[in-house]
DNA sequence: ATTTAATATCTGTAAAAACGTATATACGTA
DNA sequence: TACGTATATACGTTTTTACAGATATTAAAT
């Protein structure tokens, strides 16, 4: 049952949230996180450390860079939450999905690939 | 997306929590949920608020005692929080149930029945 | 009208969580 | 080795949340 507290506080944020809804679609870095939603880099490392407590995150470093991205969904509480967050689209998650796009395309995102 | 962050942050309590997974069998009044889970009564009030303002339980008045309930799972995420309280099964959740029937057997609960 | 029972709310306090800022760590490169 | 970049963490502060305990509200009964 702490284990699907954790899970709950983990969600009970409108950062977190943004950003699960972010890497429900494909794993990010920290830094594309960071331009994406115009935050301080410590406060995204921080919610990021959160979700990964949780149990609901990975990370997997390649060269400098760190990318997080969902983990399976293996318990109860982690089908539903994994239903729900490709299910939903709130006007928040569709601008900052559209922003994440925008930065790609426009090629202002750090990353290898740059 | 405030609704569902409230949603989250209402059940972002183990208290909460347990109080859903007995409101999902059978609505129950407050001083049932003070003798099963041996709180103060003020507390519990409170936690009731949470989950009513979240829009997750409904109360109904009758007579001295108000009965609490689960409210329709509408949005996609109450459905899937509804899917969620009905499967899973914490240790926690069967003492908690065990406890309350165990109290209503015995006739040590308040209620209009006694 | 007074009393009693069930519930809600207020008040002050303590604990937890989020924050900005600064610093530390890890890795690649010159 | 020294430096730059990406990320994590530590520190002090502010905000939010939970709490115990006391009081207020509501409805029924006497």
């Amino acid at each position: 049952m702490e284990t699907d507290l954790a899970i709950f506080k983990a969600c009970a944020d409108a950062t977190r949230l943004r950003i699960l809804f972010l890497l429900v679609e494909r794993e990010l870095c920290v830094c594309e996180l960071v331009e994406v939603l115009e935050m301080p880099q410590g406060k995204i490392s921080r919610h990021l450390a959160v979700l990964k407590n949780a149990g609901l995150v990975r990370d997997r470093r390649e060269g400098l860079w760190i990318y997080y991205s969902l983990k399976e969904m293996e318990t109860e509480l982690e089908r539903q939450l994994g239903v729900y967050l490709s299910k939903v689209r709130f006007e928040q998650t569709e601008a900052d999905r559209s922003r994440l796009e925008e930065l790609a395309r426009a090629d202002q995102l750090c990353g290898p690939g740059r």
